[in-house]
DNA sequence: ATCCTCCGTGTAATCGATTCCACGAGGAGG
DNA sequence: CCTCCTCGTGGAATCGATTACACGGAGGAT
């Protein structure tokens, strides 16, 4: 492959004078600008950005740590990153952490090592070591989604607090009295929160959260087949299930639906975070809906400023209640034939 | 960040043995070995991976181009390909294409600036010119899914030849006789070939397929609603619908349901590409399902072969059938009750 | 005409690793 | 006791870019 060398000898110029017509320094001269260009041409140069990155200090690249690309939410939160990021310049390596805190801890790892310009994370746990020294060193970075209390470090995320007392009410006025929720991992900032909105939300209504309605998922459907089929077996089973999350509100229709029995006539089903696909179920999922693609830019938008010398600041953007069949409500004026179930 | 310069001081070596002892090279004494160990240790030492990169003129990196994230096809085949390249100790960096060309030169320009050791490229046209140059100039490259005729790469794909003739079989023994594609964009051939495969499992049932029964969709949802009504509103429309992607099934489904009508009982429905979601539709979608994650780890393991000088295999797997609902066939044996619509 | 200022260019240092080559010490063999 | 080999080590070149510094020539001011 071509180098800076090559070109300059093709050009009959210096490397220096290469470099600078590339990069649009002023004082080159128009007659050595074009030879440069037409060696370029000629040669098909493209610079070497590892070579750039070593001299430079500089990789314009962010790394995306992420819990999970297998989750709808996340892929759409990497693309808008990645998006934004290609806006201002910036490429982006993506990291997925599957939930594991080792492989967490691997990406976080290879990126530093790398020496991107900055770090976006979704923490899976409490914080690698690696992670937290990064950090505390000065690496730029941003959490988005979740974060890690304590550490200082700004935080784009989406408040749900709001949009789940709206989900509450809704249920409550459907005539459900008996809710549970499918909690997320509890090292997980989401995990804990959303819990909390629940209970809060609950609470204004005179309502509690029993320990029976509360169940330990890990934000993968599994978890929440697994904890849904403990609640069906309990004596006094929950009239809704609230799930933290898209994935386990798949594990719980698959739980449903295994016993034979029919949402939300049997069990009513909402979630956390808002997909393509929940239009599309049977039936369709009401669910809490985080303004995906405005926090994954908002997230970037903090790293660059962080990154460039300005000072980043915290975002945190509503979320809002998207109300579907999964709860019991027809759905709002449509088109298409009501449905009935037979019984 | 310390460098490889502090950690010969603090061990009081030369850079030359902190290297040797880190890579271990046999020549280097035990004692001295330890000193720098610690001194690594103290320091919190990492290697820079891009002046290592630069003298090496290697990255442990590979890249990989795919048509669009958002669909969990090209999800799990990233995580696959992750996955196995992290076992054999490449990294690798995503781009996304969005089915556009440009972006996709975009990021196969970005990656090779990079120098990355390998390129796993899902086309989504007939190739950009930096990538089929970069083909030729010899940089190891593995299409994968979709590939580009006349250039010569190894390709990982899957065949879906006998699982669409099992598809047509099933539909045929329903009774469907007037049946459609949606065909994805000709410009791949994953889009030209399930159109090739359908067509020529009719024909061994004696059906034709009509050019009003052809449309033209582009792999995402919205083409595939507007197909689809397009169909609606034919004099005779088809009894059966076949996406070529998930997506495009997707917006098939918009389709029917916007119209009031239902799946399968006005029209039938299937698709190329199984995914989990297809299990919770209304009615669960019946697909072509790809070996996905055999796929990308079967691309990798020959991208790998060709980097490391080992010779590339080209690699085709076979598709097959799942049966669900959304052609009209009651649900094999399961606990569920028998669901009829009360028309 | 002389001096000063720019302007365009080239030389060389530099980034942080890897690796070839040379060198000194110490052990084995004659 | 001398020679030779091996082993561990350090010096320095190298990868491909960017950039500080120096330098020569042209043009303007006086």
């Amino acid at each position: 492959m071509a180098s800076i060398k090559d070109v300059a000898a093709a050009a009959g110029v210096s490397v220096a004078t290469v470099s600078r017509a590339l990069n649009g320094h002023p004082s080159v001269s128009a007659a050595a600008r074009a030879r440069v260009l037409a060696a370029v041409e000629e040669l098909g140069y493209r610079p070497n950005a590892v070579a750039r990155s070593l001299r430079t200090d500089t990789t314009r690249t962010l790394g995306l740590v992420i819990s999970d690309v297998m989750n709808p939410y996340f892929t759409e939160l990497a693309r808008s990153v990645e998006e934004e990021a290609r806006a201002l310049g910036y490429s982006v390596i993506i990291g997925n952490a599957d939930e594991r805190p080792d492989l967490q801890d691997h990406h976080v790892t290879t990126l530093l090592d790398r020496r991107i310009d900055g770090l976006l994370v979704s923490p899976t746990d409490g914080g690698s070591p690696r992670m937290l020294e990064a950090a505390r060193a000065g690496t730029p970075m941003v959490f988005v989604d979740r974060w890690i209390p304590g550490v200082d470090v700004p935080v784009v995320r989406s408040d749900g607090r709001a949009a789940v007392r709206d989900l509450v009410a809704h249920l409550h006025g459907l005539g459900h009295r008996r809710l549970a929720i499918i909690a997320g991992p509890a090292a997980t900032t989401t995990g804990r929160e959303r819990v909390d909105a629940f209970r809060e939300a609950l609470g204004a209504f005179g309502l509690e959260l029993p320990a029976a309605y509360t169940g330990q998922g890990d934000f993968r459907a599994a978890s929440g087949r697994r904890v849904t089929e403990g609640f069906l077996d309990l004596p006094e089973p929950p009239e809704v299930v609230f799930a933290a999350d898209n994935l386990m509100a798949l594990g719980a229709l698959d739980a449903v639906r295994a016993r034979g029995l029919r949402v939300p006539d049997d069990l009513a089903l909402a979630a956390f975070d808002d997909i393509p696909w929940f239009v599309h179920t049977d039936p369709p999922v009401t669910a809490v809906a985080q303004p995906t693609g405005e926090l994954g830019r908002a997230a970037v938008r903090a790293l660059v400023d962080r990154i460039e010398g300005r000072t980043a600041e915290s975002v945190t953007l509503p979320a809002r209640l998207v109300v579907r069949r999964s709860c019991g409500e027809p759905e709002p004026p449509s088109p298409s034939p009501v449905r009935r179930s037979t019984t």
